[in-house]
DNA sequence: CAGTATCCCACTGGATACTG
DNA sequence: CAGTATCCAGTGGGATACTG
């Protein structure tokens, strides 16, 4: 029987669980999707992602180098947002995700309803 | 600037989430590792998972199509769990995650500390 | 064996106000 | 513009006890 380390350092467990916080893995693709863009840029693509938690995800995602950060000495600040070249290699991974996503949702709405289960995970 | 549905139904937001719920991709992933599995295998395979938490994930997975679970009228009650044909098609995705968070590792964790950032997302 | 049922805490994440 | 700094609510998830 195989298992997955619950002890010690889980590749699986850690650097997944950093794209899978709330608005990790969008800020990748909306970044992917519109190359470099500023702070205010991507909150107003998301549309509804608070300041704190673009600041919070995107430090993160910085801190795992899949995104970088580029301050230009100007006044007003202009501060650019792009994906690395690792975080681009994570791109098509995510895209296999999201078309995966999308061909199984009716499927899997109808699927929820006819077994009516409410409690979310 | 192309966006991502803040508002209405999007496949992204939904059905992603479920598979990032802290147990979620692990318990699938064992159940591909492992073929059909009971209660108790999967719990002792991924060590730390609480019974409650366990069966909730279960649940969920199973309200979505992925997991199966089928339950033998004998005493003491056998429940077996195997990976649906849609929870199958689910593996391939989850196992280039898996690698690439592999390959990654050392570089990201050598980067984070090099950063010296503490905030987790 | 395979769960429910409670209780409860920690942490995620939102709202608001303030600043270089 | 691009953030910090607080404060606070909701909930994800653990521990424990009980059951068909």
């Amino acid at each position: 029987m195989q298992n997955f380390h619950p002890t010690g350092f889980c590749p699986i467990r850690d650097i997944i669980s950093r794209l899978s916080s709330k608005w990790g893995m969008l800020i990748l693709i909306t970044l992917n999707a519109n190359n470099t863009m500023r702070f205010n840029d991507i909150q107003k693509s998301i549309g509804d992602i608070s300041q704190r938690m673009l600041t919070v995800t995107l430090r993160a995602l910085e801190a795992d180098g899949l995104v970088s950060r580029t301050i230009y000495a100007e006044v007003p600040p202009r501060v650019e947002y792009k994906l690395t070249e690792r975080g681009n290699s994570l791109i098509p991974l995510l895209k296999n995700l999201v078309d995966w996503a999308i061909a199984n949702t009716d499927a899997i709405l109808q699927e929820r309803t006819d077994k009516k289960y409410e409690e979310t995970v």
